[in-house]
DNA sequence: ATTTTTTGCTCAATCGTTTGCGCAATGTAT
DNA sequence: ATACATTGCGCAAACGATTGAGCAAAAAAT
């Protein structure tokens, strides 16, 4: 008995070393052993009507013995189905991305899917590249946030042409017809504003950002749409424009805008309000009481500066969610049907940084 | 003329109209209508040596006018290579996975390669099922960092016995050896507590993490050996163990550590010395005066709290791409040459939270 | 002019699965 | 006992690319 084992054992190593790197078991081998015919087994696997039920037993028992994995290329490849789903990011890092894609990750795993991303960090070219190589990936689908470069649409023809579904998410083309989450950020930057009027603010500041994106459009219009909404005057000499939102630019924003003596800004963007508060601070200002603060992203660290920063909640998460199911609509779809727009409701956080009373 | 090419335009209408959803062009495709053999054009494509430049230009016009992109499931099904990599983290969002990943994904794509990404939860369970995912979509290495549950090594048996390369990356299981890319952190603690010894701090207190997954175990032992080496001596009372580090978790260990009255704490994460931060604050303690503070992980509000805290760099990025490097090497060593660890360099950046002087 | 070499390409098998069609064997109706 | 479904499975052709072997024609060597 022992000896037999030993045997067995031996030969095992010897086929083990011959093939040197141990094939995975396939389809095939199960077959083999069991004596059926490698449709059989496939049907069997796939739990086909036609296979008689003690069958699928003694194949599903043989196949997690010999640790059986499905070969996805092999099947992607005959079914012209890949279970991959691209996503094109601008960068990666960063909270608001990086939830996405956790809010992405999830949903599309759950419908079986696997994720591919890509980052074009903020280049059009890139984003070009992006595109070629999930498409030579045959990625079921591409969900995609354009970076601050990308002014036209023309790379993202080749792939409607495919009949691959595409979404967008957060950041969208103007003008352009085109299935997509977005977060309804007028209603951000209304809700912020109205806010801040609310506490008894009335030279409301303003940091915009590029006009081409329709989220800082949007944010801008809310502002500007609320200021008359309370019978507020918009001056131009409280906005100012940023062609990108750190805290440095953020800081430099600031600066512009002591001048005008305003009593609270809305800004576009959380880093940009943390380095108002920096400048502010070391002006000796004191915020909410001389200048009230309001971001938007909901930042982790809104919650660690002092006073602590009332922000705009994008819903990251759901975005992610929303921007996976509807790309699981359009490929039932197939391509019928107009786009269509996905609209989520931000949330305003209220913290200290804009509370006067 | 002109009707030869309407003809021709209707012909393609219809061919187009009748398959539907117009295929994408094929190998196939491209040898029809050059008259070559299939094998040709793949060779031409791949810039064979027996085609010769005249084909070569043929096809590669041809390709280029049909929008032919290469079907990455069908070659790697042949080869054996999908140029694929699969990345298990423990969770994207958050700067550290969030930032390691843009380093994968740089180095990856650069390589050719294109980055799967899924997320444990930091749930065993779920890890086992993103191995099997990984393994089923054929990804030729995986990258991971373990989840906080995972306590034994079976599951990752199954990639090593397929021969897919695998690097661990940051967390790691004690006492195993594998291939892997870690911070130094031993150095991360050693250098942080030092620094604060040298700023005239006495009763250093620590807060640290799972003493089961190596970093925070290191950390902690590079706070010892600090204290050992200035001739300080060791309280247990100054060390507070932490399940999770969060904000949260920060505050209570404040709480704890409070009677005790430490002059400086050593936290093992930048979440849990925030809390302390605002514990401090709400006392009446001044920082660094009181109690000097430092973190671990350089997260971007360690510049927006007030103070600013000091902390020590990961390096995530390079983490990222060094993990990528690694991975190629083991693929080309096919699995001989033993495990070997690639190890980081911290680095402390010092900020107000931290400077008595 | 014949043999050899080189050049440039084709043939056919292959990777692991899926799937339309067909064909026995068994069961049911007549 | 014959005809007709039904059940359970096998055969073989795909999917799109790669690759070793082979083969004809042109070029070079003898």
């Amino acid at each position: 008995m022992l000896l037999c084992f030993l045997l067995l054992n031996n030969t095992i190593g010897f086929i083990l070393g011959k093939e040197k790197e141990s094939k995975p078991t396939s389809i095939t081998d199960l077959a083999k052993q069991l004596g059926l015919s490698v449709s059989g087994v496939s049907r069997a696997l796939n739990n086909d009507p036609r296979i008689s039920a003690a069958t699928k037993q003694r194949v599903q028992t043989l196949a997690r013995q010999l640790n059986y994995q499905p070969n996805h290329l092999a099947a992607g490849l005959r079914k012209g189905k890949s279970k991959l789903l691209g996503v094109i990011v601008p960068y990666i890092d960063g909270r608001f991305f990086a939830v996405v894609i956790k809010g992405i990750e999830l949903a599309a795993s759950q419908a079986g899917f696997n994720v591919i991303i890509c980052q074009s960090n903020e280049d059009v070219a890139h984003e070009r590249q992006n595109i070629e190589t999930l498409l030579s990936a045959q990625v079921e689908g591409i969900l995609v946030s354009l970076s601050r470069t990308t002014h036209d649409f023309a790379h993202f023809e080749k792939v409607q042409q495919r009949g691959v579904p595409l979404v967008f998410f957060d950041r969208i083309l103007l003008g352009t017809e085109v299935n997509a989450v977005l977060l309804d950020d007028y209603a951000g930057g209304f809700l912020s504003t109205e806010h801040l009027i609310e506490q008894g603010c009335r030279r409301i500041g303003h940091f915009a950002g590029p006009q081409h994106l329709g989220i800082y459009k949007h944010r801008r219009q809310g502002y500007l749409d609320a200021l008359q909404k309370h019978g507020l005057p918009v001056a131009e000499e409280l906005i100012v424009y940023c062609d990108t939102m750190t805290v440095e630019t953020g800081r430099q924003a600031m600066q512009q805008l002591l001048p005008a003596r305003p009593d609270a800004i809305f800004s576009s963007s959380d880093a940009a309000v943390a380095g108002a508060l920096q400048v502010l601070e070391e002006q000796g200002s004191r915020v909410p009481e001389d200048v009230a603060l309001t971001g938007f992203s909901n930042e982790m660290f809104t919650s660690l500066t002092k006073p602590r920063l009332t922000s705009v909640d994008q819903r990251c998460e759901q975005m992610g969610e929303a921007a996976v199911r509807l790309f699981l609509q359009l490929r039932q779809e197939r391509g019928n049907a107009p786009p269509q727009h996905v609209v989520l409701e931000p949330e305003l956080r209220v913290r200290a940084s804009s509370l006067r009373t």
